[in-house]
DNA sequence: CTGAAAGCGCTTACAG
DNA sequence: CTGAAAGCGCTTACAG
């Protein structure tokens, strides 16, 4: 393959100019830039990054960092569509995406994760970091490697979506509606900061009314379809007078949606169902889902230009998303009757 | 950061033999290393890769190559399982994962990943091929850099899975249960190789039994739910005596069967439904789907096995992996009376 | 078993 | 505006 000095000899002029030819510097004439270019072409040449990522510093490689914690990462929407956001935008610049899922033990990172920190490969990164256990953005600050978070960990630089106000926005949307005997979907607080604050948003909203929030029956899933029907079989089977149940995430919501009807009973008439997230499938499932936009794709991609602000040395301001109520066909007033 | 240099300066020793304990090379005393070992844990050293890679022509990153092409990719769960695959293998090994997604034309992958294929950052890639448009992993084997290409494109190594057979399990479930007025719900044939054979695979199995697969009336989704919707509603206001719905994959299946059911009709009483991939969500559909089980995530997993072997220089054998009938609630005899 | 030295293919002050 | 030269941090024959 062709080396920059072969464009040189092929072009009669030194590698210095074809190199700054190449970065676009200003001063030289149009004839040399004109020569050089010919020669590029002529032998297809392009540059051999890791030789240029070790006499300049930049690799042109960005890390996206995804945890590998609870239920298999690849299926989670909202994390797929993180990543599409930030592919669009790194596609755009020309920049290459290495996706980096570290195993989390409380001791931190894995060794792999923190090696790759090291490896002069990155230009920066963007992590997801909503795990209790340990942050993975934190190393990478520490190293000095542009980050952006998305989500609540060590939060230089992050983007957010308001993880409170949409927690506040499904309680209200339920309590519009007239139901007070209310059963929670939750999932363990240790396994995600985000979720957290949800449940918190949640809690203002029913004090705001006047409620005691603790009241209201919770039962802990781990966001998976299934761990949604069978805590709404738990639910139910000790509280049958529930007329509403909110749940964490669409795919609980989903699970708890099935059970309720393998039961016979209807979805809104008898027990409304909200969930959380907003992803695909939640408008064609059989009964669409009434939930809360979270605005996963806006995520990613604003992750990605914060990013690249940074590495640019402009200032960045740290973004928070709002969230939004999507009203379908899971929630209806309360029945008169129960 | 500390060197190689700084590590053979600790040490004593000169960065040849730092370099050659690192790569585990043999003969070197005992206590060479124990020094070495020390300095590095010491000076908390780890190697500069671009400078390894420029050295070395190694660079410990692998390419996973899909297409952007049809509705997006980060929503197809079959893509997502074979990449948790690939990043099993990966994580294990150690190697780096960059996810290109390269956009086609009928000139071929754009100049981003072609540049790419000359970055020398890559050691090795596996690619998703099966658009008929234009092929992405030809032009790595052109460059001469290891390839295992899933799918049906530049077949020098791949892995598959048994498209032809299983179009005609789907296809002869579907006729052993008794249904002869059968749709398909199909995709355009300029879109996929894979599913191309999976068609080619459904008329084998008709034509077996002696029937005329061309009068199967027979309509064109995009993949999404809503086009399976669509589809089922051109299909069975044109032939309102269809009893069974051949789909080619899930996600058509679940709009077909929430498009009858909006009919007022059942799901598998009055007609038979039945699906391809099997995705996480089909079993847990409100009518479990019956459909083919691709084998997605080993088939990721068995392209970055053998893309290790090519890489060692081991001999490398293409796979095919059979497909399963997955019988579940979507599809059942024939009713008498219709 | 260990080290001196060249070389991988770029970029970047520094002179001119 | 252009070029000579040093240097980025490794690896790898080659001697010894």
């Amino acid at each position: 393959m062709a080396t920059l000095s072969d464009v040189a000899k092929l072009a009669g002029v030194s590698t210095a100019t074809v190199s700054k030819v190449l970065s676009n510097t200003p001063y030289f004439t149009e004839e040399t830039r004109l020569k050089v270019e010919r020669a590029i072409k002529e032998l297809n040449y392009s540059p051999n990054l890791p030789a240029r990522a070790l006499a300049s510093g930049r690799t042109e490689i960005i890390a996206v960092v995804f945890p590998y914690i609870y239920d298999p990462l690849f299926t989670d929407p909202f994390v797929l569509h993180m990543l599409q956001g930030i592919e669009a935008v790194c596609h755009e610049r020309g920049y290459n995406l290495l996706l980096s899922t570290p195993r989390l033990t409380f001791e931190g990172p894995d060794d792999l994760y923190l090696r790759l920190l090291r490896s002069h490969y990155l230009d920066g990164m963007i992590a997801l970091d909503n795990v209790p256990l340990a942050s993975v953005s934190e190393p990478a600050r520490q190293r000095d490697i542009p980050c952006i978070t998305i989500g609540y960990h060590a939060t230089h630089h992050y983007v957010r979506t308001d993880d409170h106000g949409g927690g506040m926005q499904a309680m209200q949307h339920i309590l519009d509606l007239g139901h007070r005997q209310i059963g929670i979907i939750s999932v363990s607080d240790s396994l995600n900061i985000a979720l957290n604050h949800r449940l918190t948003g949640m809690r203002s909203a029913a004090e705001a009314r006047g409620l005691n929030y603790d009241a209201f029956p919770t039962a802990q899933g781990d966001f998976s379809v299934d761990s949604g029907m069978a805590e709404a079989a738990a639910l139910l089977a000790q509280h049958p007078d529930l007329t509403a149940l909110v749940c964490l995430n669409d795919r609980m919501a989903m699970g708890a949606i099935q059970y309720i009807r393998s039961l016979g009973k209807r979805v809104p008439e008898d027990i409304s169902v909200i969930g959380y997230d907003d992803i695909p499938t939640a408008a064609g499932f059989a009964t669409p889902l009434t939930t809360i936009f979270n605005q996963a794709p806006t995520s990613g991609q604003v992750a990605a230009q914060l990013l690249f602000d940074l590495i640019e040395g402009k200032p960045v301001q740290s973004v928070v998303l709002p969230t939004q109520l999507v009203s379908r066909a899971s929630t209806a007033p309360v029945s008169r009757e129960s």
